[in-house]
DNA sequence: CTCTATGCAAAAACTTTGCAGGGAT
DNA sequence: ATCCCTGCAAAGTTTTTGCATAGAG
């Protein structure tokens, strides 16, 4: 995997956020493992930045999150991960490792709602076995 | 809304659960918010059982939660909400004011999975604004 | 009667906050 | 030079655990 060190830095620039190798460090494990949780991206950036603070991994996911640089998705029973904001996509959730995969979202959904609710996004988890634990 | 006490308590029983006042409340109290949060319960629970524990609201939660008896659902930023088992639907969140609505499921999903992962479950979760917010 | 559930208190786990010093623009 | 970010420590929140007693089957 290539250095995507200005990448990162361009897309917190981008959105208003000072550009830290602490963030940008976050970014690629991001990047690297797909998706993560806390503890995931402070035990990996610990190696690299061996005094960070567990408050400042916290505070980087809140303030990317609600810049939109990266999403938040909550799986029932287990803690929530993280990952880069990307092209839309959804999720399948292994229920034997617990392994959260991209898979290409459905062409289309036709979804009933009650009159008067107005839809603006659908997001879609599929809940199954990954390859590896088949 | 009549009572659904005995109906509790079959459904507590029928999971080898012991079926305690406690339990048939915390039943109640979702059948009748349809969609609640520990700290809804909590404090709908002590209404009538003014002494009851908070530890206890969650080890019912979890115990029922293992049973099969309620679901979780978890929606990116806010706290989980529970809801008792019910035939399959999907969800609707309204994302003025928070509340979780039911909603037919949708007819068909195609869905594209790579080689090897096999489905078990779908869920969809649609984000909008509900009648009451528009 | 036996075994599980409850309530209480304490502990553990998780997340946020305040502040002083450091770094990015 | 200014303002945001970091690291640390402390506080706040949320959830779990251990234990004695009460209650269900």
């Amino acid at each position: 995997m290539e250095n995507r060190y200005l990448e990162y830095s361009e897309l917190l620039k981008k959105n208003a956020l000072k550009s830290t190798p602490q963030r940008v460090a976050m970014l690629g494990i991001l990047e690297k493992m797909g998706h993560a949780d806390v503890d995931h991206i402070y035990n990996e950036i610990k190696k690299e930045f061996v005094s960070i603070s567990l408050a400042t991994v916290y505070k980087n996911i809140n303030t990317m999150l609600e810049a939109g640089i990266i999403q938040e998705i909550k799986v029932p029973q287990k803690k929530s991960k993280f990952e880069i904001t990307k092209h839309k996509h959804s999720h399948f959730i292994c229920e034997k490792c617990g392994e959260v995969f991209d898979i290409k979202r459905p062409r289309q959904l036709d979804i009933e709602l009650p009159e008067g609710f107005r839809a603006k996004e659908a997001s879609v988890m599929i809940h199954g076995v990954c390859k590896r634990c088949a």
